[in-house]
DNA sequence: TTAGGGTTAG
């Protein structure tokens, strides 16, 4: 009667196109007669094949509840393709408990279990998975290849990337089109890009994964030129692109700030006639946003006829990197009518509202959030709230929140703070601040330059001296800065006192004759943000080798009078660099555009968007 | 029966 109740259901539920009645027929027979087992195996593959095609986890659930009434004990095959139709619903438990219950497992089961672990971002039970695989005696095969390695680049060491490299090697799949390509994906995650390349060139045959991949290889670790070479080389060879080679290709060019080849791909890919992919859009919106172009984002927005909360996210931060925070503050209220805003969505709004001075309202959301808890809260929101204090002037606020927020202070936190007190150089929480970050990272240069520049604006030269006698006891390294300007398609890239730029000479003429000017107008050069120890003439130097400034006068040279010079850093300009700027907008009567690592910064008429807080 | 590359933020 239970039975016959149950089948009732799948059968009025008619998303299962298969009369269960037939199988309750079948198994009354099946207890009479052997042949019935067969009938059985057919009715429940058939059902559980109208299952996995229709993702229909419930009725799936009741085609295995049935197997379980009827003490039906399916075989491998059958189990295996319960466990497919679990994996394939997200109903990753359940298809976990048929394996573990299954009294034999074969290559395809387990294969299937790891591939949802996967794909839903589970990589540490993926990866758990695989290594029971191997000691329960089963051969991992090209599949179970191409899938583990997906879940590698983020909790294998590098000696076991080394290990799963060498079974892969040992199976002989290193050169299979798929295998090789989860290779060679696996690597660039890592960061080994070198490796990466190795079995890139070493494939046999290309297809346009393979192709994408090591291009975002180099993509994911910013090495946006090599990317766009390459992209260049294999397309001229005749590569095939789909969405996400354009996606990926689209990351790298909001690096570079390539508006140009920026604007030839979007033709490139409305000539395909891709179908609408919202990802690819969402790329386009950051694309244009990063190399300046807000209008051309918001044309892309607008026209979609979808939109996920990326979009919007996407959008938000275009606003807040261009310091517009009332587009961001009015763009995120139509947001909360369409789409549920995420934890990306409070930090784009929150360091929207910072970078566009519209404190109030950031730490109106802020509260608003927190109440309501529709997002998850993380520390990079407390690092957005500690910003908007220290811009207002709120220091001690600041100081305060950092020790009572639930969370232990990154050397980030700490940082955004020791920024706000050199704009409002307040000495006393300075020190406090600079303090915990010297214990924290005693090799990062950045922190002693701007405890430098808060004493040497209060006019304490001593401490200044002493900074930089700390400073000389540390080693310090930090990553290189470089700043380029594109023009005609060509990128310039200039790093500190470049040496090697084949018009060198000509710049060096330049950039001292601009310097006259600016001085002229009154620019007087920050030497605190020099740390060397050597006499000032020998600092105004070092400062005139900056790379911001090199790219900023190589602009000059280049471009005719009434266009924007748009230069772009890839860390946080300094101090002394922006005033420069804003001298040299005002002398030349030139715009400057300057995208450092935050946001943009817009020099005219001797005044910045920013307004001289970043 | 099972498989590879992708978008915002840091």
């Amino acid at each position: 009667m239970l039975v016959a109740r149950g089948l009732r259901r799948v059968a009025v539920s008619s998303l299962v196109r298969w009369d269960m009645s037939v199988v309750a027929a079948r198994h009354a027979a099946s207890s009479l007669a052997v042949p019935g087992a067969d009938a059985r195996f057919h009715d429940y593959d058939a059902a559980i094949t109208a299952c996995v095609e229709r993702q229909a986890l419930g009725e799936g659930r009741q085609v295995h509840a049935h197997m379980v009434k009827a003490r039906y004990r399916p075989p491998v095959y059958l189990a295996t393709r319960l466990i497919i139709l679990y994996v394939r619903c997200g109903a990753l438990d359940d298809a976990r408990n048929v394996l573990d219950g299954m009294p034999e497992r074969n290559v395809v089961s387990w294969t299937a279990m790891i591939s949802g672990y996967s794909q839903s971002g589970r990589h540490a039970e993926a990866l758990e998975l695989f290594i029971r695989m191997l000691r329960a005696g089963c051969k991992a095969n090209e599949f179970t290849l191409a899938t583990v390695l997906t879940s590698c680049p983020v909790h294998q060491s590098i000696q076991q990337v080394e290990q799963v490299h060498s079974l892969v090697v040992k199976t002989n799949f290193e050169s299979h089109m798929f295998v090789g390509s989860s290779l060679l994906d696996m690597y660039g995650k890592s960061g080994n890009i070198q490796e990466a390349r190795k079995v890139f060139d070493m494939l046999p045959e290309r297809d346009t994964v393979s192709c994408t991949a090591i291009i975002s290889g180099y993509a994911q670790l910013g090495l946006d030129d090599e990317a766009l070479d390459l992209f260049r080389q294999l397309y001229s060879s005749g590569m095939q692109c789909n969405y996400v080679t354009f996606t990926t290709l689209l990351t790298s060019l909001s690096g570079l700030a390539s508006l140009n080849y920026g604007k030839q791909v979007h033709g490139l890919i409305l000539r395909k006639e891709l179908p609408f992919f919202i990802v690819l859009q969402n790329s386009l919106i950051d694309m244009y946003s990063k190399c300046g172009k807000l209008l051309y984002s918001r044309r892309v927005f607008d026209n979609m006829p979808q939109r996920s909360a990326i979009s919007w996210n996407a959008m938000l931060m275009g606003y807040g990197r261009h310091g517009i925070g009332q587009e961001v503050v009015q763009l995120f209220r139509t947001m909360t009518e369409e789409v549920k805003p995420d934890s990306v969505t409070l930090l784009a709004v929150l360091s929207g509202c910072s970078h566009g001075g519209l404190v109030d309202e950031g730490l109106d959301i802020f509260d608003l959030i927190v109440k309501e808890q529709n997002a998850v809260i993380h520390i990079g929101h407390y690092g957005c709230v500690i910003d908007l204090l220290g811009r207002s002037g709120q220091l001690q606020k600041a100081l305060d929140l950092i020790e009572h927020m639930p969370f232990e202070p990154t050397p980030a936190i700490w940082g955004s703070l020791l920024g706000a007190c050199r704009v409002h150089i307040n000495v006393s929480v300075g020190e406090v601040v600079a303090q915990k970050l010297l214990d924290m990272e005693p090799g990062n240069a950045g922190n002693y330059v701007i405890l430098s520049n808060i004493y040497a604006a209060a006019g304490m030269w001593k401490d200044v001296f002493r900074v930089r006698k700390l400073m000389l006891e540390n080693t310090v390294t930090k990553e290189p800065a470089k700043s380029w300007i594109i023009l005609d398609k060509v990128i310039h890239t200039f790093h500190s006192s470049e040496r090697f730029h084949p018009r060198k000479k000509d710049i060096n003429a330049k950039i001292k004759e601009v310097y006259v000017d600016v001085k002229a107008a009154g620019f007087v050069p920050d030497l605190s943000c020099v740390l060397h120890d050597v006499d000032d003439e020998q600092k105004e130097r070092m400062l005139l080798g900056h790379s911001e400034k090199l790219a900023i006068t190589f602009g000059l040279m280049n471009t005719p009078p009434g266009l924007t010079i748009q230069v772009m850093k890839n860390l946080r300009i300094c101090v002394d660099c922006h005033n420069f700027a804003k001298f040299v907008s005002k002398v030349y009567g030139r715009e400057i555009s300057l995208r450092d690592k935050n946001r943009f910064h817009l020099l005219k008429d001797g005044a910045c968007t920013c307004g001289d807080y970043w």
